[in-house]
DNA sequence: TTAGGGTTAG
């Protein structure tokens, strides 16, 4: 374009921007930054706003993004969803929630949009209460719903936990498309409502909508965490008979997982290795778990080696190894494994928990000692131990981190994190009050008994969110049925 | 005349 000597106008540059937004590099949406100051179109609101969007979407853009945000005067609701929405990309989800704040502040009423980004943060935040005041707020100030906003709603409420609430929703919607009923499947599948999630699944091709690969992930998490097996091998087969839809790697994935909990390993050793699609390194975790978890300790101990030689940075994988070998009782080669971590200057991801408590959200991290209440907390999970045993939990203990000392084993489980939150919730609300917390990892098998123990002993409703699904503790039982 | 932010999985 400008080798014609044409040359670009303010109404060129937000199709420029979007480009850059959508290849992300920062240092190209640099340069056209550059080119928009220098024309002189940093005076155009439409112009700054994919500005922001543009750098929000690139790798450590963030920054920049808040810069030029910070810099414009009389933002309208489209620059302040964009500065939003920009947080939630990259988790950022507490920023999020902070700039909406500052937004009714200043007085700028959010829109459509603006809510479904904090749909969003609500989703990353497992902030519930947040998340009805929302939706309370789209009824009060006549926001129009839209089909992306009813969706964004219904996932928000399936992944906070309500997935009663998002069903209702889901029902009273006029016009679902193929996102409605995905979200709805998807969020019936977390809940362990595998055979609901099918029923659903069957009505959508009754109404004729179409499956699409995203809703056929969704289906095929519901069968796997039901143990619907059977179904579950049909309707992957059905992808490509009846939709011609070629399978995915997520899609081998799920499958694979399907076969594992259900603790045919063999069969989903087998699988793998007939699988048209090069495995990649989570469906060679997957089956480690599960070797790991049914006994299959040389095959697992092999393909993590394998594993390890392909992805040397990657710290689960030897964490796996290391788990491998505690329940081998190698004590000297999980130590090894330890020495390695440490030598690659490695460590794990520390498990955190989130709780929303009054309208604040808290965070525990295990092993921190930065909370305000930090001892009163540690001693009320000691007490908690000290009920829990007498009503006849054992700590279970083959699970603890990597980079906890041996002597230690049962002090370092009982400092979880999710253990925190639910000790920092028992002394907050009032008995009785149901308890919702988020974890960032899979509960441990310690937390998931020592929670059942306490759903029971304190006689708390306990709902657990973790990295792959819901855990509804009532009276001593877990809606998982251990199955996870 | 022309332009801006958003939903399902991984």
């Amino acid at each position: 374009m400008l080798s014609y000597g044409i040359w670009p106008n303010k109404f060129t540059y937000p199709f420029v921007l979007k480009a850059c937004a959508g290849i992300g590099e920062l240092k190209l949406g640099q340069t056209v930054h550059g080119s928009v100051v220098k024309l002189g179109f940093d005076d155009d609101s439409h112009v700054l706003n994919t500005m922001v969007h543009m750098y929000c979407c690139c790798d450590g853009g963030v920054e920049y993004g808040r810069k030029v945000f910070d810099e414009m005067r009389n933002w309208d609701s489209v620059g302040w969803s964009a500065m939003i929405g920009g947080y939630v990309r990259w988790g950022l989800s507490s920023e999020a929630v902070g700039l909406f704040r500052e937004m009714q502040v200043v007085g700028v009423e959010p829109d459509e949009v603006t809510m479904v980004c904090l749909l969003s943060a609500c989703i990353d935040l497992g902030a519930l209460e947040l998340g009805k005041w929302l939706e309370a707020y789209i009824e009060r100030e006549n926001v129009p719903k839209s089909a992306v906003l009813w969706n964004a709603l219904i996932d928000m409420f399936a992944k906070c936990g309500d997935v009663d609430k998002a069903l209702s929703l889901f029902r009273s919607m006029s016009q679902r498309n193929i996102v409605s009923w995905t979200s709805v499947i998807d969020g019936m599948a977390m809940h362990g409502r595998g055979t609901e999630a099918v029923s659903l699944f069957e009505e959508m091709k009754k109404d004729g909508v179409v499956p699409d690969d995203v809703s056929f992930i969704g289906l095929l998490t519901a069968c796997s965490h039901s143990a619907l097996v059977e179904q579950g091998k049909g309707y992957f087969y059905s992808m490509t008979k009846e939709f011609g839809i070629s399978p995915k790697i997520e899609h081998y994935g799920c499958m694979v997982d399907l076969l594992c909990r259900a603790g045919h390993v063999q069969e989903a050793l087998d699988f793998v290795q007939r699988m048209p699609i090069k495995p990649n390194p989570v469906i060679w975790r997957t089956l480690i778990n599960a070797c790991r978890a049914h006994g299959e300790l040389t095959i697992g101990e092999k393909i993590t080696k394998e594993l390890i030689k392909y992805e040397p940075m990657h710290d689960s994988n030897y964490v796996m190894l290391s788990n491998i070998y505690a329940k081998m009782f190698s004590w000297e080669k999980k130590t090894m494994i330890r020495e390695v971590m440490a030598k690659k200057g490695m460590r794990k991801v520390p498990g955190s928990t989130m709780i929303e408590l009054y309208n604040e959200i808290y965070e525990f991290v295990s092993g921190d000692k930065s909370h305000s209440e930090y001892k009163i907390i540690h001693q009320m999970v000691d007490d908690i131990g000290k009920e829990i045993r007498k009503a006849g939990f054992v700590a279970s203990t083959s699970e603890v981190l990597l980079d906890i000392d041996e002597e230690d084993k049962e002090g370092a489980v009982n400092r979880h994190s999710e253990k925190l939150a639910i000790a920092f919730a028992l002394m907050k609300t009032p008995p009785g009050t149901p308890i919702r917390i988020v974890k960032n990892l899979r509960v441990c098998e310690d937390c998931h008994s020592a929670t059942k123990f306490i759903s029971k002993t304190y006689k708390r409703e306990i709902l657990v969110r973790d990295r792959n699904r819901f855990h509804r503790f009532i009276d001593g039982v877990c809606s998982c049925k251990d199955f996870w």
